[in-house]
DNA sequence: TTCTTAATGGTAATCATTATCAATAAGGAC
DNA sequence: GTCCTTATTGATAATGATTACCATTAAGAA
């Protein structure tokens, strides 16, 4: 954990930047979930800790983090984004994620289906070349009914 | 043209609801372009034909085509929704972007890469059985610099 | 401990989207 | 074509998420 610590501190400061009591706060609540956190859901966690962390300062934070490629940003289609930290394990960029349109429930799958990868990579380079661009990362999501949602219908 | 009118106004009935004007400009706006419209851009486009439509009910209708499967929305990180006419020749529900984190500019790349459905379809199957869900729909989007923002920066 | 300045937090402002509600107009019946 | 029911509209107010402001606070290097 401490030595945890030393490194964000250190990346911090390499930017010049501080290593403050709220942007610890933060990352310890998305290190510690495997939820999609929005940025109020984050502010309560926090704020029940600290009482003191302003709302604006999540928001600044999350937006600082997100530029810095630490955590990433997403969009559901509720209304308010959603905030996941970018575990080293996996490939920065990559995010799969399986949506129920009726609870709202969200399922990552990131972990099998090595296949993907490998279609990503190809598809990658076919658009890379076919419209010169320089992809730096991307997004599926799967839309749908959960179990339950299926049967409480 | 006037066949489709003719589709459009069966489609409508069939559940109870009239086809009127602002849902005919919408839809001619929206079967116009490829671009990828905000409520505002589509509010902006049928309003120069027609003064009196107000936003509201273009934010209304959108709402209700989307939920008719007539159109898709999208986010795209930029704060707000983008729609997109769901052409039949296209699956429903299949949708595939390429966007420029800098300029903002979105390509739709549909019409290619074969390889994706199959495997898209396996993993659907995956997921379905998995966890259960019954997939409507995905969306994948790839986000990169685009040749021009790559060079101006 | 001191000092510079990045960071904070409360409040007001902004922007997209939604709710309200009286007025309007599809379109089937006649 | 006219009438009538009621889905739909449009103006305005309200909401909810996010951002701008700005005086105050506190990292952290010296």
């Amino acid at each position: 954990m401490s030595g945890n610590e030393h490194n964000w501190h250190r990346r911090f400061r390499n930017r010049g930047l501080r290593f403050t009591e709220p942007r610890r706060m933060i990352l310890d609540v998305l290190g510690g979930t495997k939820e999609h956190l929005s940025a109020e859901d984050i502010y309560v966690r926090v704020h029940r800790e600290h009482p003191n962390v302003g709302l604006t300062t999540v928001y600044r934070n999350l937006d600082l983090l997100e530029r810095m490629g630490i955590i990433a940003k997403f969009q559901f289609g509720d209304g308010r984004s959603r905030f996941e930290l970018v575990r080293s394990a996996q490939k920065p960029g990559h995010h799969h994620h399986l949506v129920c349109t009726s609870c709202k429930k969200i399922i990552d799958y990131d972990d099998f289906v090595e296949e993907e990868i490998e279609l990503l990579n190809k598809v990658e380079n076919v658009l890379s070349n076919r419209h010169g661009f320089r992809i730096t990362g991307h997004v599926i999501q799967f839309y749908g009914l959960c179990k339950s949602c299926q049967t409480n219908k």
